[in-house]
DNA sequence: TTTGCAACTTGATCCAGATCAACTCATCTC
DNA sequence: GAGATGAGTTGATCTGGATCAAGTTGCAAA
């Protein structure tokens, strides 16, 4: 029997995110195309679903659990280019390269997924803008993302990339909600920060200096405003969203007196 | 009067690039209706076309010169996340990026541009499947370059990175091709690699030792096989584009028994 | 309950690459 | 042709974060 809507529809997305980016404002035809062509499977924790230098096969759509991408090299060092939740996707981007995949996906935590054959995508970017264009706003979103990584890499240490780190997550779950979850291990957020469990978890020491503390895995803040000092022009334009007119701290928007 | 193929289509292309990417298969009426609403305009080196936080006006096509991209923080770090050559474009996922622009963008070497607005872009997306694939490649490339350019801050030392990039201009060069030109300023590609000029230079020295000279911004190998070292599965799928059957010391594809 | 394993923490040491500083060399200007 | 300017080189030193090593802690299987 076909798949419908509810059989692959994430619960508990976050924020701003009531629709999967993949499925914005698609026609119900679209929808039913893809999901017609389309399989779900349940995959445990640490399952390789897709091997660097791999062809592309699917597109894979998170419905529960989590999944990584990463690079790995000889000597099987390992770099997580990203960490991804229900209502996300991988391979979106591949598939739109030119030869084999540069990447590889692992399931980081028990995974229920759809996967979608890359001929159905390639053929439906072709025959609805729509889709092309999601496509393209997820990809440049990921492509932003790399962005922060490379330039996080170069120009900030590591209480910077964990303090921006938290700032997403914490901007994520909305300005009130002064604690929130790490949605993944310590050592995978670590990793895909760019640096090793150890000096992730000396900078934890670090953080609960300035007000940040945790336990088991929640992160909870003093107040709204710790986490300003991380903040730059990309996050504040999502605390924009928030609130306004009650930053006292932002050293961003100090001027405009907008919300850190 | 209106602008023609002739007035904007760079010379000298790399190879494999004859039609650059973003005019790919493209109608003539889709093509002139780029052309009809785009501007051309002639830029000195070290003009700032964007900056952080300005909202996208124009997707900047380059039809001579170079542009570099980059990202800055306070202190006026600033890390270079491309460097692009005639027939590239820049701006082109930050128009899909919804926000302001994350990245800022320099000309790198006196430059004649071809600007088109970004809601000629939008649209032409939304109307034209063939332009909304050409982008979707185009973003995606860069991502895929951009998972390269992290992977190689984690997992790869200076002389891994700049081997890797000559090998990649190596092969764009053709592979019978013994040396090339170093299309940039030395500073501007070591800042792109991750490294200070320091240690660029001091690289390029132990790059000699393995038969890589260089010479008024010429590098010249003692073989074609000297870059085999730095080789990855990726850069492989470059270099199966030549002839094959010759590589004796790529150390990856020995079994297949192709080119380095 | 014991054992084993994996995630994480904490401490001690090390080193690659950044930084700082001095110098060369080419190009440009007046 | 003196002086300034900027790219690049070379040498000496410093340091942040990796690495190595030795605990914890928590949980699951025997």
């Amino acid at each position: 029997m076909p798949l419908t809507k509810s059989d692959i529809w994430p619960t508990g997305l976050a924020r701003n995110n009531s629709v999967p980016k993949i499925f914005y404002n698609l026609s119900e035809e679209t929808f039913q195309k893809l999901l017609n062509h389309s399989i779900l499977q349940n995959y445990p924790q640490g399952r390789l679903l897709v091997q660097q230098g791999d062809r592309p096969q699917y597109l894979y759509f998170i419905v529960e659990g989590t999944v990584k991408t990463l690079r790995q090299d000889d000597n099987g060092r390992e770099v997580t280019l990203r960490l991804l939740r229900p209502g996300e996707t991988c391979m979106e981007a591949v598939i739109f390269m030119d030869g084999d995949s540069p990447i590889a996906v692992q399931v980081a935590s028990d995974a229920k997924l759809l996967l979608i054959p890359v001929e159905i995508i390639r053929k439906t970017v072709l025959s609805d803008t729509q889709f092309a264009n999601n496509l393209l706003n997820i990809v440049s979103y990921h492509y932003k993302n790399a962005m922060h990584q490379i330039d996080a890499m170069h120009i900030k240490n590591p209480a910077q990339r964990l303090g921006y780190y938290f700032l997403l997550k914490h901007l994520e779950n909305g300005h009130d909600n002064l604690e929130f979850t790490l949605p993944f291990q310590k050592s995978a957020i670590a990793n895909y920060l760019g640096m090793t469990p150890e000096t992730f978890s000396r900078t934890l020491q670090k953080l609960k200096q300035q007000g940040i503390s945790f336990e088991d895995n929640t992160i909870k803040m003093r107040d709204a405003y710790v986490l300003c000092n991380y903040c730059d022009s990309d996050a504040e334009s999502l605390c924009h969203n928030s609130e306004k007119d009650d930053c006292f701290s932002c050293p961003i928007g100090k001027n405009q007196g907008n919300k850190g």
